[in-house]
DNA sequence: TATGAATGAGTTTTCATTCAT
DNA sequence: AATGAATGAAAACTCATTCAT
């Protein structure tokens, strides 16, 4: 192995330490020493790899944000319905808390909620989201699959409202999270926001 | 004016005040003195009429959010359509934040969407008014008015996830918030959810 | 009853509350509004009555000092041997302790004992009775009842400390507080100090 | 010199500039950074020596404290008689204060004599040294050389009443503190309570 | 006399960050 | 790269005392 990828290693090592310890105790409850020592490794090495403890829940987010405006591209892609994109979308955010439930917990409660820090740094990031699938939203309405009427920003906004409201219920334990629930509220998610944005026949 | 009364004023006097600051500089970026500096008064009596800092936001939430426990109490009182009870209810919300937006800023940005701290003291209150939401959809379902396969807490947290987006993004210079762009929204909301909802012909 | 004796009788209400919340709690977790409660009065009153929450603790010790300095006189001037009037004074402090445990709990524990505060500034009071011990001593020593190698204001102080080890002893419950305890230990204080630990011949 | 010599040095400066700054300004009057300062550090790096401000106090105790009851132990650990063994505790005790008055003035004024706060915290490490003094009376009076009507528990608090009121004395200036006024003061003390202060036959 | 609203001085402690080794 | 000792900014809170009523 390589000095670099020695060195990417101990980079991700930190991050995933960072992860679990935001996910335990909050952000703001979390010391930089506290993760060191989930790491394993000295406090003062942290800052040769991240400028600040900022910054690594900046890194934490990013990385996995630049997933989800890739996933909501690549569902846009795809020659299928809006329906079918949004579809994607949601089993993409789902499956990532399925997945790795403490991450999208931090990305969720510390970030994309925490509209007064975190949530405005990385505003402009989480607007993009929503203009990826306003976009999709609106080709539907000029394909004629979605209705007109609905703005398609607010449109692309409650659609993502309905998803995190669903993963935040999750996480403080307002809704079950067994395998079955979790998949049952993947079509729910899409059958809500959908069915009342598709055109009527 | 009677003693009581001049007290009971002073105490508004200071909620107020603490609204302002809160909603001007987020609540971990006000200092007590701020917000004494802003009511007039040493921050020594901001400690006679309440325990703590914390206490004044428990306060200026726990009021307000009684206010719309109560609407969606009278809401469902009234004998009217599950999609009017909703309407009422994005009404009422919407003209709160028209009304004064300072207060519904910090209601929003600092306790239910603050998941990390008041939003988790406040949870079992936010969860009582997503019981009452979800107790119209269930009425509704019996009734033939709603589809019987949506989990009513579900349904009732996708349509408060849909008023808070909206409120967010006014809060965060996202979507337009002029008169007329609020009215236009208030009716969006009520248009998305309950077209999903409602059983089809 | 007139109005000075009304007057008079509030004092003595607030120092009787001070002496049993300051028993309770120590002098420095009193607040004043503890003492106010305890007397059954508004906080504010304590300040017609007393220059400061010092002066309420100044005022109980040098009343009962005063008692203790004519105590040691009184003994003094009687015609005894210097044995004699040393367990005067050692039963006029056990019966003080005796008949009020928490004046004399004050005493001690908040002034005698507190070395760096109250027992500083009441240093020339507690003096005098040092003082007036040692003069007792000294003519016993003149008269051949006492020897002449011990300086009697170490005489005192050791008599003294004693007497005060004692009392210290029953507060923080190191040494049973019975009334045939208490009897004892007054008998053992004097026959220590006068007669000394050592076997006679 | 290792890095853990050079804590430990730290540690030991830090802990000598607090009995320096208690000494002369006593406990309550002293303030984190005075000691800081007097150590000639920031005064945050006392934070990772020491728990807290009063574990400073705690800490310059028990290290002395130890010594005293070791140096108990080690008295009465000698083939000699009781009344030597007491000579050595107040030659231990009197020595200690002629050798750091600063020191022994805070953990008589900020310790032993301050009833109400780390008085009462150490009252069982204070009593731990009455029960060993208490052991010698009792063998001593077993072995026929002290006297059987005098508690032995009453003894051993009556000893050290006495030493520490000497040490009170000289650390408030009303007595000699010379060094043959020390020496002299050494050898009243256990006369004192040995022999009594009554002329013997 | 009596009340209690109003004032504001005063200090420990935490912890992110730096930097010598 | 790695360590952890060293730094110091920053803020809530208590409570004795004053004083208008």
């Amino acid at each position: 192995m390589s000095t670099q990828d020695a060195a990417a290693e101990r980079r991700r090592q930190i991050l995933d330490a960072a992860v679990r310890v935001f996910a335990r105790q909050g952000f703001h409850a979390s010391r930089v020493s506290d993760i060191a020592d989930e790491a394993g490794v000295a406090y003062g090495l942290l800052y040769h790899y991240f400028r600040s403890k900022d910054e690594l829940l900046d890194t934490v987010f990013t990385e996995r944000w630049e997933l989800m405006l890739a996933a909501i591209e690549a569902a846009d892609a795809r020659d299928a319905s809006a329906r079918d994109k949004l579809d994607d979308i949601a089993g993409f955010i789902v499956g990532s808390y399925h997945h790795d439930p403490e991450l999208m917990k931090v990305i969720i409660v510390e970030v994309t909620r925490a509209a007064n820090s975190f949530g405005r740094t990385h505003l402009p990031a989480i607007r993009e989201a929503f203009d990826r699938i306003a976009r999709i939203v609106a080709k539907a309405q000029a394909a004629g699959e979605f209705r007109g009427d609905v703005d398609p920003l607010f449109a692309a906004m409650s659609f993502y409202g309905v998803v995190e409201q669903a993963l935040t219920a999750w996480i403080f334990g307002q809704l079950g999270a067994s395998d079955a629930e979790i998949e049952a509220t993947r079509a729910q998610i899409v059958r809500t926001v959908c069915d009342g944005l598709t055109t009527r026949a």
